[in-house]
DNA sequence: GTGAAAGCGCTAACAA
DNA sequence: TTGTTAGCGCTTTCAC
C-alpha cells in the first residue's frame, strides 16, 4: 500500500514563505520571539497554501496530540442508545465539547469504558497508549473512581471531573445541584406549597447526597417541615412507582424527582391515582433531558447545564495545557429551572 | 513542556522478546510470513507489557490512521442539539460506528461540516490534513454532494455515503426507503384504508423520492389511486400543520408522514379538527426517533435502521482499505416497521 | 530572532 | 522468514 503523505507539509510553507521549518513552527504555536513581518509572510503562505498541520505529527514529536477523551460509562451509554427514548448526555457533551475543542484546535473524541469491569485499567491504559490525549473529561461514575483517577494523574494527562468534589487530582467541575434543589423547591414554596417530596437519587452518586442538601435547606428556611418527605429512589422508574405513593400518603402536595424518570413514574402515579397535575399534585423533574418536553403535562424541570459544563471543562483542561493556572475549588456551572406545566399552586390548602 | 513519551513502545517489546522491531510490527498488523513461534513470543510479550501502539506513530509511517470520520451537517446538528427534542442521529452513528471501529481496531471521530457555506472545500480539506483519517462516513445532504465526494476522492479517502445511490465514488448505502414506505403503504392497505395519503419530503433529498415511489408501487400494486394524496411537505412542523389538512380534506383516512416532525404536526391537526387518531384517522411516520414514542398515541413508525447501516459503512470501508472487494451496487440496511398505537381499520367505509 | 540537527514511534522497502 | 535502513511531519533542543 502507497504511503499516503500530506498534501501540503510545513516544508512547503516554510519553502514558499523563504524561511526555515523552525519559524513556520513557532508561527503556528504562537510563540514568542518571531518579527511581526516574519509572521506575516509564514501566515500568508499558509493562507495560499491552505495549510493545516497533521494532528499526529504535532503528536509524535511535541507533547500535545490536541485531543481530549470524553469518557462515559461503556454499559449506561450504550444502553441509553439502544432504548432510544432521548437521552442526550452524549450529545451534550458533544456540543458543549465539541465546538470549544474546535475553537482551540482541538478535538473531543468519545470514548467508552466498561466501570464494572475488572479491567477498567487495561482498557484505560489502552484507549491512553492509543490516543494519547491531551486531556479526559470524566462523568460520573468515573469521575469519582480513584482508580481512573489515579492512573490518569500518573500519566500525566490533564483530567476534568464533571459531577464529583471528592478531592483528588483534576479539575472538578459541578452543575450546581444543591442550588438546583433549592431552586427547585423555592419555585414550590413560592406557588404555596408546604408539604415538598424529594425522591432521591442512588446514595452512591455524589449529587444525590447535594440534592437532598438543597432541598433540606429551602426547607428549613422556609420554616417547613421535612419529616416523611424523603423518599430513597435510584433513578429507575420502578423505584419512582415506589417512592411517589410514599409522599402522596404522607401528605405530599408537591414532589420533586431527582431524575425525569422518576419524575414520569409519579406522573404515572398520580394518573394512576386520579390526582391531576399540576392541581393536585404538583411535580417537579431534574435533569431536563427530551422526554420532559413530552411527558403530559410537560413537566417543570431543573435544566443540568451539560454542554455548558463540558464546555467549561475543555477550556479549563486547554488552559491547564497552556500553563494558564487552575481554579482551586470546584468549578460550578450554574443550573437553571425550565417553568412548564406540571408546576402550579396546590388547591387544597394544607392542615 | 517535557516531551511526552509512550510508555511501552514497539522497541520494548523486540527487546523483550528479543526480535526485531519488524517482527513485532507484522505481529501486530496480522502480516503473513511469520512463524508461529515467534508470533506467540511476540504476543506474549505484548500482553505481558500491556503494549497497545501510538496511532499518531502508525499514521506517520503507515497508510493507516485508524481513524473514521463520521461526517454531518453542522447547522442541522448543531440545531438537534440545542433544540434537545429528542433527535438521535448522531447517537445511533455512534452506536454503530463506534462499536464496529473498536472491534477492528480503528476509531470514530464526529466531524461537523458547513454545507451552506462557500468554505466546504476549504473546511473539509483542514479536517482531512488535520485527522487523515482512513475513511469518511457521508450522512445527507452531504452525501450526494459532487464537491464533498470528489475531494474526498481525489485525497484518496475511502467513503460510505448512506442515504444516496447517485453514481460516483464511494460505497452507497440506502436504508430501504422505497420498501419501508411500501411496507408502511401496505400496513395500512391491510388495515383495510383505501385513501392513504403522503407527506413527502423536500426532493433535494434523494430519499424522498424513494418514499414516493414505494407509496406509489404499494397504492397501485393494491389498486388504489393516489390522487389527491400527495402533499409536499420539507420535513418541517409548519409544513407537516400546511399539508395535513390537504390530504384530510382530500378524504385520506391514512396519513403517512415522511419524517416524525411532520406526523407529529399532523397528530396535531388531527386533534385540533377533533378527530380521534386512529379511529378517525391513523398516522404512520418516518424515522422513529424517540419523540414517537412519547407521542399521544404513540406512533406506528418505520425504523430507520442507522446505527446498523453506520456499522455495515465502517465494515465496508475497513474491508476497503484491507484490498478486499466493495460491493458493486447500494447495499442496502432493511428498515423495520414499528406498530404502536396510531394505526387502526378506518371506522367509516371510504365512498 | 532565526536556523540546523536530532528524534518522536512506527512502517515500507529492501537486504540477508 | 527475519532484520536493517530510511524516512513520515513536526517539535524540541541547541547553536548562531
Amino acid at each position: 500500500m502507497a504511503r499516503r503523505k500530506q498534501a501540503v507539509t510545513i516544508k512547503h510553507v516554510a519553502a514558499d514563505a523563504g524561511v526555515s521549518l523552525q519559524t513556520v513552527s513557532r508561527v503556528i504555536n504562537k510563540e514568542p520571539n518571531v518579527r511581526p513581518e516574519m509572521m506575516a509572510r509564514v501566515q500568508a503562505s499558509i493562507a495560499k497554501l491552505g495549510y493545516v498541520p497533521s494532528i499526529a505529527a504535532q503528536r509524535m514529536s511535541g507533547s500535545r496530540s490536541y485531543l481530549i477523551m470524553a469518557l462515559n460509562d461503556r454499559e449506561r451509554t450504550i444502553e441509553g442508545w439502544r432504548a432510544r427514548e432521548g437521552t442526550d448526555w452524549v450529545d451534550q457533551m458533544l456540543l458543549g465539547g465539541m465546538l470549544t475543542c474546535a475553537e482551540h484546535g482541538y478535538r473531543l473524541i468519545v470514548e467508552l469504558v466498561d466501570t464494572h469491569s475488572d479491567h477498567i485499567e487495561r482498557e484505560l491504559s489502552a484507549a491512553i497508549a492509543a490516543l494519547q490525549p491531551d486531556g479526559v473529561i470524566l462523568t460520573p461514575p468515573h469521575s469519582a473512581n480513584p482508580e481512573i483517577i489515579s492512573l490518569l494523574d500518573a500519566a500525566g494527562i490533564d483530567l476534568a471531573r464533571i459531577g464529583s468534589v471528592i478531592a483528588g487530582p483534576g479539575i472538578r467541575l459541578t452543575m450546581g445541584d444543591d442550588l438546583a434543589a433549592a431552586m427547585a423547591t423555592r419555585h414550590l414554596v413560592e406557588l404555596g406549597h408546604r408539604r415538598i417530596g424529594l425522591i432521591a437519587g442512588p446514595l452512591d452518586y455524589e449529587l444525590s447526597g447535594w440534592r437532598i442538601d438543597g432541598w433540606r435547606a429551602a426547607m428549613d428556611e422556609a420554616g417547613l417541615s421535612t419529616e416523611g418527605m424523603l423518599a430513597q429512589g435510584d433513578f429507575s422508574i420502578e423505584s419512582g412507582r415506589m417512592c411517589a405513593p410514599q409522599l402522596i400518603d404522607a401528605g405530599a402536595t408537591a414532589i420533586i424527582a431527582s431524575n425525569d424518570q422518576m419524575a414520569l413514574a409519579t406522573l404515572e402515579v398520580a394518573r394512576a391515582r386520579g390526582l391531576s397535575v399540576p392541581d393536585d399534585l404538583s411535580v417537579l423533574s431534574f435533569d431536563d433531558t427530551p422526554v420532559v418536553r413530552f411527558a403530559h403535562p410537560p413537566l417543570t424541570a431543573v435544566v443540568q447545564p451539560i454542554a455548558a459544563v463540558t464546555a467549561r471543562a475543555v477550556e479549563l483542561i486547554i488552559d491547564a495545557r497552556a500553563g494558564r493556572g487552575l481554579p482551586d475549588g470546584p468549578v460550578v456551572v450554574e443550573p437553571t429551572l425550565a417553568i412548564r406545566d406540571s408546576t402550579a399552586p396546590p388547591v387544597a390548602e394544607p392542615l
